[in-house]
RNA sequence: GGCCCCUUGGCGGAACUGGUAGACGCAACGGACUUAAAAUCCGUCGUUCGAUGAGGACGUGCCGGUUCGAGUCCGGCAGGGGCCA
């Protein structure tokens, strides 16, 4: 009996399929063409099998649907710019992009190995100048359409590194490496104005049905559209004119009791300037951070301005005006009115600084004149009051009524506000695409010209100082003004990695275009079929692509509009962590299992299993592919990968789960291997007329074509894989003899080779030649039912009484409900069950279930 | 705090639009083969009553509702997770 050596066959078919070129992709017009693609990785060094789950179910997907005869593109690339490169600089000394280029050879290596059916003539890093200046030649053309805005904004400053810091790199105030306490700094920054885009990109998550709705959900509420007005109150003081606000409740309008502004408000800037208590509490609010998480934690806090503001209604009213540290600059215009009686915040912050509080919406059934909202603002629906010409009304009337009012008044405008802001791209950072932009003392800042793209990176940067490389850098920021051609200084901020990775996918359609993209090749790829990434990039990553596509469609390099036509988010691949008596964590392989102990492997020091975690490098908890490859194949892990968790759902990886997947593939092999030789020939006439017993293979043979096909259609692997299990114990135990169950046999054993090759391709491959077939099953066609034999000719019709199974009974399908009735009522059992009472009626559902009431 | 999602045997999970709950896999247990082990093969496998039989009762986080019929729909609660705060 042969047995399956993965370790030999696996590499022979990668060969195979790599010397015939089989997945080298090209514009084929015969054929409807299929874009599927796997958000592509950062070279961070090694991979572990937890990352292999995304690569393998994209290329199910890709091996699927070329079997079903699409034109398939399935490329690979590196998102290669970022921060991990800089930090091996600065620890390790080693040059970035030499960090960079070897851990994408490693990294290669071992993707090559899950056998991805990948075109990998389309491989391309971000890093690379031939991508990069691309996305130069496209920010000065978005620049050119008005896309591209520079600006100031508050930033987290690192005083120790020099250097800008995202929100997640702050922690508890301070920088994550230096430790230092971080400064909130206003910076002039690049952004692309993405907000102007707002409600197109909005009203188009309508379209992206094949997107997962949580993601939709995510995408909505980030942009977060909300309708409201902008109400302007004048100031007693005149000197300090008017403060205008942004409110999603002007109908609560009389309910106000004070005004309030944010700390980096011009207000509150200009109020600052004499006012040394007004300028701490400012920078009390700064260090607490601007956030909205922060903001929201923190205690709520306001400095009264002294400043009044007059009521827009109420004559003679005046408000007192705050600044405040719930109050964002970024939402809205950065003032708000408080009316505390309906909004916790502004209700926490009049109990403080004893504010009256007036209910102005009074719940159905309350009396306007008891009603109190204690310690819980009520923000419900209700009836207007205490409002004059808004009494009585329903919330959505008096906001109508009063922005008609403040409009006519021309004191107040309707307005929709975004909680989406302008997409910050500037980064003090040494690795990443360089700003093509020049700042020259007498022109201001100037684009670099078309010709002189790219503006590559210095290959002789120092890290040894903190701050920005390309900034302390000898030469390389001096340029001549290319508009007046005196000396001038380079823009030192490169974008952030967001921007490479929001039109890889297009670059994919055609890396050797001599433009940003060959429009001929976009045109016929994009957009991407079925794009497959983590949950985590649901809304930065997927946000910025879709923008970016629009404004690519814009500058003329590509025709659509949405990036992704579908989008799947697969879970992650988890594994129980282990820790050694000094409580550090260990790798599986050096863990012995011991029946319920573990001890670390070679010793007897007791091993605590720890909680089952997403595999990740500083827990420790990860499998290294190769390992799994050497010990039971890529081909199990594969179908491992793909049985048992659905795919949108985490999965434990487990050395019985492989174990199992293991046993899967040496069974089918053996079935194969040891069948083949007593089979008619490939390509056997059907004989004329089947017994019932290879009927029944057929059968099965056939409806198990039709549940595969329509579970790796819908990206139910897990069930695709349990039909395919079935399958396999059904054949199991056929032991075909005559002819025509030779033949069915066959025919059962060639589909189930072909079903199993998108998950198993190597062992598919090995099946596919033991059955003496001629071609590669790389190049087989998918399978197609046969209706006839698909078709169930008679059914199994549950009985219930009284809603209680009692008994059931075979019928031909589609039995008249007034026959399955009398076959019912004649059964002993269900004559035993009713039991002498009287029937009252008798539910037929067809083809499913009979119920008798009595 | 708001919004959204999830909760089914020892475990991962099936169950199409309300219609036979537990497919398939894992683990476990019993047996066959073997000098022995591994591998393989056969069988059992929600709980419970019954005699290990026929058969019955209960059972999809908890409480209630709609329905001839609820894992599935509705209301409430608990636990877990995600996003935004």
């Amino acid at each position: 009996m042969s047995r399956y050596n993965a370790r030999e066959i696996e590499p022979k078919w990668q060969k195979k399929w790599e010397d015939a070129k089989v997945f080298l992709t090209e514009i084929d017009r015969a054929k409807p063409k299929y874009y599927v693609l796997e958000m592509f990785p950062y070279p961070s060094g090694r991979i572990h099998i937890g990352h292999g789950r995304n690569y393998v179910m994209g290329d199910v997907v890709a091996r699927f649907k070329r079997a079903m005869g699409f034109n398939v593109l399935h490329p690979m690339g590196w998102d290669a710019f970022g921060l991990p490169a800089e930090n091996a600089a600065i620890e390790q000394k080693i040059d970035p992009a030499k960090w960079t280029y070897s851990n994408i050879a490693s990294m290669k290596a071992q993707l090559k190995l899950l056998g991805l059916s990948i075109d990998w003539s389309r491989e391309f890093a971000t890093c690379d100048p031939a991508y990069y200046k691309h996305q130069q030649k496209m920010f000065l053309d978005f620049l050119r359409l008005g896309l591209v805005a520079r600006k100031e904004s508050n930033v987290n400053w690192d005083p120790v590194d020099h250097t800008v810091l995202a929100n997640e790199q702050v922690i508890d105030g301070r920088g994550w490496r230096s430790g230092a306490l971080v400064e909130q700094r206003k910076l002039t920054q690049w952004f692309f104005r993405i907000s102007d885009m707002a409600e197109e990109l909005l009203t188009a998550i309508d379209g992206l049905d094949r997107w997962p709705e949580k993601v939709r959900l995510m995408q909505r509420n980030w942009i977060g559209r909300s309708e409201g007005a902008r109400v302007t109150f004048q100031l007693t003081d005149a000197a300090f004119g008017a403060l205008e606000i942004f409110t999603t409740r002007p109908d609560t309008l009389f309910g106000a009791s004070f005004c309030a502004i944010a700390p980096d408000h011009s207000l509150a800037e200009r109020l600052a300037k004499d006012n040394a208590k007004l300028r701490d509490f400012v920078a009390e609010c700064k260090r607490h951070g601007t956030s909205e998480a922060a903001i929201e934690t923190a205690e709520k806090m306001g400095f009264d301005t002294g400043l009044r503001a007059k009521h827009p209604f109420a004559a003679g009213q005046t408000l007192p005006v705050y600044v405040a540290n719930f109050v964002l600059m970024e939402y809205g215009l950065g003032a708000i009115f408080g009316c505390p009686a309906h909004d916790q915040r502004d209700l926490d912050f009049a109990r403080k600084y004893k504010l009256a509080v007036i209910p102005v919406v009074i719940p159905e059934g309350q009396d306007p004149k008891t009603f109190d909202v204690g310690d819980e603002a009520y923000v419900g629906d209700g009836k207007l009051a205490n409002s004059e010409f808004m009494n009585g009304m329903s919330v959505p009337d008096a906001k109508r009524a009063v922005i008609d009012k403040l409009e006519s008044m021309k004191i107040g405008k309707r307005t929709i506000n975004y909680r989406l802001r302008d997409w910050g791209v500037s980064r003090q950072r040494f690795w990443g695409c360089p700003i093509p932009m020049i700042h020259c003392t007498a022109c201001g800042v100037v684009p670099v010209p078309d010709k002189d793209l790219p503006v590559k990176l210095p290959e002789d940067a120092t890290f040894d100082r903190p701050g920005n490389p390309l900034d302390h850098h000898p030469t390389w920021k001096d340029v001549a003004c290319p508009s007046c051609g005196k000396p001038a200084r380079r823009e030192t901020d490169t974008m952030d990695t967001f921007v490479d990775s929001a039109w890889y996918f297009a670059r994919f359609a055609d890396p050797t275009a001599e433009k940003p993209t060959n429009r001929e090749a976009v045109d016929y790829w994009l957009p991407v079929d079925q794009y497959i990434g983590g949950i985590e990039h649901a809304i930065l990553h997927l946000l910025y692509a879709r923008f970016f596509t629009r404004a690519m469609k814009k500058a003329g390099y590509s025709g659509v509009s949405e990036p992704f036509a579908g989008m799947f988010t697969q879970g992650m691949i988890t594994h129980e962590t282990y820790r050694d008596p000094d409580g550090k964590y260990l790798l599986p392989e050096d863990v012995e299992k011991r029946n319920d102990t573990a001890v670390k492997r070679g010793t007897n020091h007791r091993v605590t299993i720890g909680a089952i975690e997403k595999m990740s490098k500083s827990k420790k908890n990860v499998v290294p592919p190769e390992a799994v490859a050497d010990t039971y194949g890529v081909d199990a892990a594969r179908w491992f990968m793909m049985s048992d968790s659905p795919p949108e759902r985490d999965s434990e990886w487990s050395e019985a789960g492989i174990e199992g997947a293991w046993r899967y593939v040496q069974r089918v092999w053996r079935m194969v291997a040891e069948t083949a030789p007593h089979l008619p020939g490939f390509g056997s006439v059907a004989p004329d007329g089947f017994d019932p017993d290879a009927i029944a293979i057929r059968q099965v043979t056939h409806r198990t074509i039709a549940g595969v096909t329509e579970d790796l259609e819908k990206f139910r692997f897990n069930k695709a894989v349990a039909k395919l299990y079935e399958f396999v114990n059904v054949l199991g135990d056929f032991k075909p003899k005559r002819d025509d169950e030779l033949w069915a046999m066959r025919e059962a054993l060639e589909t189930l080779v072909v079903l199993i090759n998108p998950m198993v391709p190597h062992l598919a491959e090995e099946c596919w030649q033991a059955l003496d077939g001629t071609t590669m099953i790389v190049d087989a066609p998918w399978p197609r039912a046969d209706p006839a034999l698909t078709r169930q000719d008679s059914v199994v019709i549950a009985i219930q009484v009284s809603g209680k199974r009692r008994d059931e009974i075979e019928m031909p399908k589609d039995s008249d409900p007034k026959a399955v009735e009398t076959a019912v009522l004649a059964r002993e059992a269900v004559v035993k069950a009713i039991d002498g009472r009287a029937v009252k009626k008798v539910i037929i559902v067809p083809n499913r279930i009979a119920n008798v009431v009595v």
